[in-house]
DNA sequence: CATGAATGAGCATTCATTCAT
DNA sequence: TATGAATGAATGCTCATTCAT
């Protein structure tokens, strides 16, 4: 007769997205925005549900449990909810443009055009992402459409190497490289008030211009 | 008078680091380096003072509560010492060299080369200062040096740059992007076993060779 | 004039038994049925409305508060049900004989097959019933049939004894021990996957017989 | 360099029984005194630590947690608490008597006995282990002892049963019904004011006194 | 110097129950 | 009738810190 136990988790909240009311779904969206916030101000160690629910306005924690099915379940969704953002974001801006040093700077210029456009977004990702430890169960599910997209960005550069547009390098290194550069340059932009993102935006994009263009010597 | 205040804290033994005997010394060190084990391992927020003592071998957590004025002295004593460990690895290396782009290879193969040297090191120093936030009254305590290091780096660069040895750019942004570009780099080595450090680090020292160096065209 | 006081509810529905629609005592059985599942498998301790609802098929735990006055309605319902099955099993295999040794026989027998009939009623009722405290206001309320059952036990003995085919012995400490013997038992019947319940209700009836009837030396 | 993780628990509590100071072990036992009495009183679902904590006038429930290692392991105290009292009650009555049927008699005259002097520790073991279920992992190490304890009575009694001392009957059965009937009537004692424990200690120890001996007819 | 005991705030989570729709 | 959203108290537990010895 049990239908689907072995969780102690509640059944509402996780079990299927389909099926989600529109209330449940705007009671989410305010908890995720409020988690990105907080996450942001004051560091995911300090996120805490009583912490959220004190930014989303809601009178209790017990709010968040019954809208997700733990603390795993919100950071999947802020994770999930900024992925969104960037890619939003990011993805029109370099579809605009041709040839693979081209969509190289509008990439790291969107990404870093996210410090204006959501000054919150990518620094709370980058701590949530900060503490997903290697024996953590839920890793695998938070990061499986970023490692994904990593692996497209790779996959992209091979083939300019192919073309010859890309000197030899090894991807992975750049990638990894580009990823932490432009967090690092979003995060500092959101600490420091006067610092201009979109200077620093075009900085980044000449770095690694220079870092993977062919060189004809 | 107070040489680090903002904590409520008295803290006797903390006080004067002039007046440490040598047990003392001692154990700070000991509680030093499990706390930079501990957070490598576990990461920062699952670095209790219980975890730690007992990686230290230590009955109570009292003890470290006795030798450091609060978990803000122990996390400063975490950075300082593992800027301590990298100066002496990275310096020399850089020391040995001459010109701005052999002495910026250097720095950044030594630096990624702490991977292999102390896999611990790096990793917990990056989770520590991600948990700084901007209204932590320690921020300025442990900042102070790393700050002033990249200070020194961007001189370096300014100089190379009027020197005609390095192209013109920000090199605010380039200093950050080096740092960032390592710590994960480094970061992902502790994580993935078979991760080959060497390689990376001469991958990374290359792309920022492409990315710094005066482009004769 | 309220029937069932005690509870701060109002709680229209569970008023007036007689009052009720079909669908009404449909819903009611059928969240009972999945509370004793529940208890059987989980127990009492476990047994939150979140499961039943779950084990029930029903969407939400309102369902079950706006058909139960509390969950010391539901539990009080649980009890009866159990009676109410053990009673039409037992009672008719009682009355199929004559005399005080064989009927005894009988309840005993008849009462630990229950373990086979209905595995899980047994242990889901004696688990609420360990559960009520002296202080709980619905104490009586739910004992009420249980003890004046246990009664008429004891009435049965008393004459078995004037009759002389049961020896002289206190009679509530034999109901209260037989009572215990029985529980006990299917209980275990229902944890132990190859337990022969027909077996040790045999064996349990020699016992009580040896225990009550008249010894002929 | 860690020594023992892999649990979250507190390293000092329950890892070493030996290295007790005085202090603690004193703690200990108020703790687990309070418990018993709280859970005879209240039941074993209300007996949080919060309720214990007020009962032994603890300040906090951190109190509690530091002293164990958590609920489970305070409970497997309690029930290893009420084991060794009820030996060291029981025992030496039935070691002062020869022959299966005097011991018996002296065993479950002792155990109902129990009612009178430790009024709560019976009906609290016995809550606790009611809510021992198959799945709980600690369900084990709590019935460890008392499960060999039920074997040797097992054993005890087919040897009686070699002797001719005892009827045959399957001793398995037997014990389960003793222990219940015992458990029951202690139960009862504790509830109702005026129950005469001694009287029915006597009328127990008959009923199992027929229910077991070799009926020469 | 070192210890272990104590503290109390804080944590995520579950609970029975209420209520507007 | 039925639903899902909301509530807030309570749960076991961990935490950094204090302090008498």
């Amino acid at each position: 007769m049990e239908a689907s136990s072995g969780s102690t988790k509640q059944a509402a909240a996780a079990k299927d997205p389909s099926r989600r009311t529109f209330t449940e779904a705007a009671r989410r969206a305010q908890i995720v925005n409020a988690a990105i916030e907080v996450i942001a101000d004051a560091g995911y160690a300090k996120a805490s549900f009583a912490r959220i629910a004190r930014a989303a306005g809601l009178s209790s924690t017990g709010m968040i449990s019954y809208h997700f099915a733990g603390k795993d379940d919100l950071m999947r969704e802020v994770v999930a909810e900024v992925s969104r953002v960037a890619d939003a974001h990011v993805r029109p801006r370099m579809e605009e443009r041709t040839g693979a040093r081209a969509r190289l700077r509008a990439f790291i210029e969107a990404s870093v055009g996210l410090a204006d456009a959501y000054p919150k977004h990518v620094p709370a990702m980058v701590d949530v992402l900060a503490h997903l430890r290697d024996d953590d169960p839920s890793r695998r599910d938070v990061l499986g459409t970023l490692e994904s997209a990593a692996d497209v960005q790779v996959e992209r550069m091979r083939e300019a190497q192919r073309s010859g547009e890309f000197r030899e390098f090894d991807p992975r290194v750049m990638v990894t490289a580009i990823r932490a550069a432009v967090d690092a340059t979003v995060t500092r932009a959101g600490r420091e008030p006067d610092f201009d993102a979109e200077a620093a935006g075009r900085e980044l994009a000449d770095l690694f211009d220079h870092a993977t263009r062919r060189t004809e010597r």
